[in-house]
DNA sequence: GGATTCCTCCGACAACTGTAGTAGGAGACG
DNA sequence: CGTCTCCTACTACAGTTGTCGGAGGAATCC
């Protein structure tokens, strides 16, 4: 019943990425991506860390051929937002706003960047002003 | 003289949350504070975390009066940057623009944040127009 | 059909983390 | 002075994580 509390460690997590990278794939297809990366591990510890994986619920593996086969249960996007949202409640005290202002300060952005986040504060300003006119 | 590569546990990272909310403290200090959110610790054990810290080199002890007292060494600052660095480069391919655009899109301004955006947004628009006239 | 190659299952082990208890010293207090 | 309180030092211990080796079964290759 309870939310399941996630926790992947950094290993599990490269291998994590490896999934989403190539989709579902098997122990050695993981293994060979991570090792194009320059991430050399022992067959048997990109297994391991796969069934790690899987006995915490991000993954799920399915024997169709001769080799499992792994799948992610967890999407990037879903990653994405609960990690950013641990980082804007820990180090920023809950508020987005100086987080983003950091980013802008410090990262550069191309002219397509900049004019979609023209778009999206332009909006923004507008519904603030329609919710108090 | 290899850079420090830091790893930081929850719980020591909730200490050091409370040293930078302090400043420098005694264990008693830090345990206490931890008490007042509800994060309940043994003594022995926010000694222990310290302890730990400071063995990594995030934590400083200086022993003046009749106990220890602990200063953190890292600033939440530098935690900040480092922090968004590593997602921006782990779950962003590196580019700072589609976090920003999350967040734009997912969480909520108030108007003077939303100014202060404008105001750096223009700015960048400027730059990037001067720079290619 | 025996050797080679892969795959899965298990076991292992060291380092790191979270959490805490115990021992013993030093001040404070009646 | 004896007792209470607080602090440090040390030890402990279980769970998690990173990393891998060996045993044994299935498929493949000559």
């Amino acid at each position: 019943m309870a939310e399941r509390e996630y926790e992947i460690g950094s290993a599990e997590f490269q291998v994590l990425k490896a999934l989403w990278h190539k989709g579902p794939s098997t122990v050695r297809d993981v293994m060979d991506h991570l090792h194009d990366r320059g991430r050399r591990l022992a067959y048997t510890t990109v297994q391991t860390l796969l069934t790690r994986l899987e006995q915490k619920g991000f993954v799920k593996s399915d024997k169709s051929g001769l080799a499992f086969i792994f799948k992610a249960t967890l999407s990037r996007d879903r990653v994405r937002k609960s990690r950013v949202k641990k980082l804007v409640s820990q180090l920023y005290d809950g508020a987005a706003a100086p987080l983003v202002l950091q980013l802008i300060r410090n990262e550069r952005f191309n002219a397509d960047e900049i004019e979609e986040l023209q778009k999206l504060i332009e909006d923004l300003d507008t519904d603030t002003k329609r919710s108090r006119p």
